[in-house]
DNA sequence: CTCGCATAGATCGAATACAATATAAGTAAG
DNA sequence: CTTACTTATATTGTATTCGATCTATGCGAG
């Protein structure tokens, strides 16, 4: 009896951790909307642990900019504004593109053949949050041939605040599913002929689309210049 | 009585975050040394606290990038190798070229003003320590005009993570005085013609060179090629 | 003499207990 | 009827206690 609890606790070197991976993943897959507080005693009790390493865990996921922390009123999962989702597409253009540069001549025909594979399942998928999947393993894979830790750090960090959105805009996604993959495809071709410039550049497009789209979506619901800005935005 | 405890308590919304900003304080200001463990009991004793607010705390500043946890050996002080320094030379050139590309069509006669002041005030600084303040101070309130919060944040953490470094070589920067200030003078010049681009030219000269001076430091000590990559680096 | 193992001390991590703060409901005065 | 204040409750934040893991010292076998 006792082992069982352990060999679950075993997966994690901490509990922290396990709470950490686990609502990150609640976070990400939409189980905790946007704006919903995370009530800690609560999410000790789902855990099966106190609340201390429940606390913990919340402020590594504030490190990483999922929630956010107020003073006597707890976690609450991150929402982010109109303005903070363009700053972190611009933030992301930037990083990626110093991967990108690092990597191009870097890369081997084995690696991009690893792209190749990802992007071929990409192309052949039809469901939506597998495709977005794909779409990020792309580019996380891509930037990992730069051979800078902290660079990925930060950039996969910077995709897990910005699918907080991405989600809600799934179907758009998929509508523009053609556009994304032959973007991705410049990005692969410019990379085979050692073009950094070019591939930056297709990058770029990549990325400011995928914005595009989830800007469409938004406004279907809200128009960001009124009083969506201040609906959207918060304080 | 009370009330005076109180009032220090009360300079800050809760207990974790003066622990964390004087924990922050001790570790750029150099008190804590690279690599050296942060005790959660002699932490806690010396700021009159008990562990909760500091582990807490801890987790904070390792979200930030100063210290590094790891299960069940506790915190320590942020080593960074001479890849990591490059490695976020390289973050901060792209994303403070970002910010400055944002900030030149904003900026105002008035704001520059505000820099030039800092500029004055560096260039008749003798003092080591002082004068590195004034330096980051023309970045920060130059990136600061771009308007982007998030972006300050990750580059003022990556600032005072590579201040770790920067603190063991203010001899070179005060070496390089004349040459820093020409740099910034450069930066200043290019951002009153709304010359983005000339502006972005002169701030990666400028943090390169800040990245040579310590290279140069670092190469004083230990060989990066031989054993000193083994014993800089860590894993 | 060296290597491996066992044990003891120190330190971290988690659980529990307690205090401080914010939110909300309810009441009384204007 | 509205507004301001009081009070109750829920929730956070901090302290304390307990248990688990790591490191170092010492002992014995090879």
């Amino acid at each position: 009896m006792k082992d069982l609890a352990a060999t679950v606790a075993r997966r994690y070197r901490t509990t922290q951790d396990m709470v950490a991976d686990g609502l990150r993943q609640g976070i990400l897959s939409g189980a905790f909307k946007s704006g919903q507080p995370l009530r800690q005693e609560q999410i000790a009790e789902d855990f099966g642990v106190s609340k201390s390493p429940v606390r913990e865990a919340l402020r590594q996921l504030a490190g990483e900019g999922l929630v956010t922390f107020s003073p006597h009123r707890g976690a609450v999962v991150s929402e982010i504004s109109y303005e903070e989702a363009r700053e972190i597409t611009e933030i992301r253009i930037s990083l990626e593109s110093l991967a990108l540069r690092l990597a191009v001549p870097k890369i081997t025909e084995e690696d991009l053949e690893q792209v190749e594979e990802v992007f071929r399942l990409a192309g052949s998928e039809e469901d939506i949050s597998h495709y977005a999947n794909l779409c990020w393993q792309f580019h996380e894979i891509l930037c990992a041939f730069a051979g800078r830790p902290r660079l990925q750090n930060m950039i996969e960090s910077l995709h897990a605040t910005y699918d907080l959105y991405v989600r809600v805009s799934s179907r758009e996604v998929m509508r523009n599913k053609v556009r994304s993959q032959r973007q991705h495809r410049d990005i692969l071709d410019a990379c085979r002929s050692k073009d950094a410039n070019a591939a930056v550049k297709a990058l770029e497009h990549n990325i400011w689309s995928a914005f595009d789209e989830i800007l469409a979506h938004m406004e279907r619901f809200e128009d960001p210049g009124e009083d969506g800005a201040r609906k959207a935005g918060y304080k």
